[in-house]
DNA sequence: TCGATGTGTCAACAGTTGTTCACTAAAAAT
DNA sequence: ATTTTTAGTGAACAACTGTTGACACATCGA
């Protein structure tokens, strides 16, 4: 369905495609993304990933289920693999948010516009990462609750340096961006779940809103005794 | 498990029990009433909805997989009913919070305390509502938005009539209250994942300072041309 | 060129799944 | 007192599940 360019595990990055590696080891990574890749799809005609089976993935994957265990111990650990690589998408798009610069002016609404598009850009990622942080395998819930946490933590960094609210401390700016990533990812959530032919842009504004709220309450701030 | 005192779909309400009901109805509401905490027990085990089989259920149940037919059409149906019965804790919390009054003094704290009590108190509903309200089958997460989505109405009639931000408009205090509302929500999942013997007090700290921000920026919130 | 490595295949296993049908027995209706 | 209704049982079904072991055969290092 999806051709995607997978950043190989190996210490030697190739500067375009995977070309470098052996050929085996190119088909390898190729059923490996195939069964990724179904998970992923699986999940689009939604399903939760907990209620995916191996031999399911496989046949969708176009293989044959005891190929599986060549690449992943279960489906557990393929689930784990899926946090890691959405949570490389997350800090993709910080990466491009910070090269785009910071225009302060309506720089909510640019963001908004920018994440909503990026959102519906990498559906999977997202629908897993907004899926699969609530409800599901605890352990899983665990390892994107870590992510988030670092994403979160790259974001307040991000701001502080911008110095947009310098009377902030370091803990209340983190708990700031804590409940803005948590107020974008609910908004994921809801852009995902639109009918594929509608326009996103009543929740964008919804969630502009939301933010917009967000920052004039963390202008005001002040941290208090208690 | 859990002794539930559930209420009655015929007609006549029973002062203080089922007694009214016929022996035979008695019975049928026992083991409906087993199925249904057999799935939320299941959940509790760190399951999904989505995951759970009907066999499993009903041995949780401690009845044979057939009679679950005699009350639901299928796990889909059971799951439908959940949201309903969840969604009648999520009411009762509100009115709970209505005849306490609003202490405007400290309101907030007061608020998410009860709130966190709550939350463990009704543990099972909030983690379905919580789990599911992401990921999982669509028609049960459309079910459940809707419930949310009338809840949050109904805050927001509640917060309109207490008149603590009369410059609001009725839709912007409604965009308001539904980034409180899921930020609540969001603090559940949080609370819901403690170790059983941890303090929920930083996370209650968190919450607060959360809504601090978000109704400081309500106070400030004008509505602009776009 | 030859042996080693390892990805993918095939066949088979024991166990589980959802669903059906005919049946029992107790409660309700007559 | 007799008939009807019905919640729960038990056996059986085809289909599916995760996992195993042995095997084919292309690629690799020698």
């Amino acid at each position: 369905m999806s051709v995607r360019s997978r950043q190989p595990s190996g210490p030697e990055i190739p500067a375009s495609e995977e070309e470098v590696l052996p050929a085996r080891g190119q088909r390898k990574q190729r059923t490996r993304d195939a069964l990724i890749d179904a998970a992923l799809q699986l999940m689009n005609e939604g399903r939760s990933f907990n209620s995916l089976g191996l031999r399911e993935i496989t046949r969708v994957a176009g293989v044959v289920p005891t190929s599986f265990y060549r690449h992943f111990r279960d489906t557990h650990e393929l689930g784990l693999v899926l946090v890691e690589e959405s949570a490389l998408t997350l800090r993709r798009m910080l990466r491009e948010a910070r090269r785009a610069g910071a225009p302060v002016k309506d720089m909510i609404r640019r963001s908004v516009q920018v994440y909503s598009a990026f959102v519906l850009a990498n559906r999977l990622h997202f629908l897993f990462i907004a899926g699969e942080r609530t409800g599901g395998s605890p352990v899983i819930r665990g390892a994107i609750r870590n992510e988030v946490d670092q994403f979160t933590a790259e974001l307040t960094q991000d701001l502080r340096h911008l110095a947009i609210f310098p009377q902030l401390t370091p803990d209340s700016l983190q708990m700031i961006c804590g409940l803005v990533v948590s107020t974008m990812l609910n908004g994921a959530t809801d852009i995902l779940d639109l009918p594929p032919d509608d326009s996103a842009q009543p929740l964008e504004d919804n969630l502009v809103h939301q933010l917009r709220v967000i920052f004039l309450g963390a202008q005001l701030w002040r941290d208090e005794i208690s």
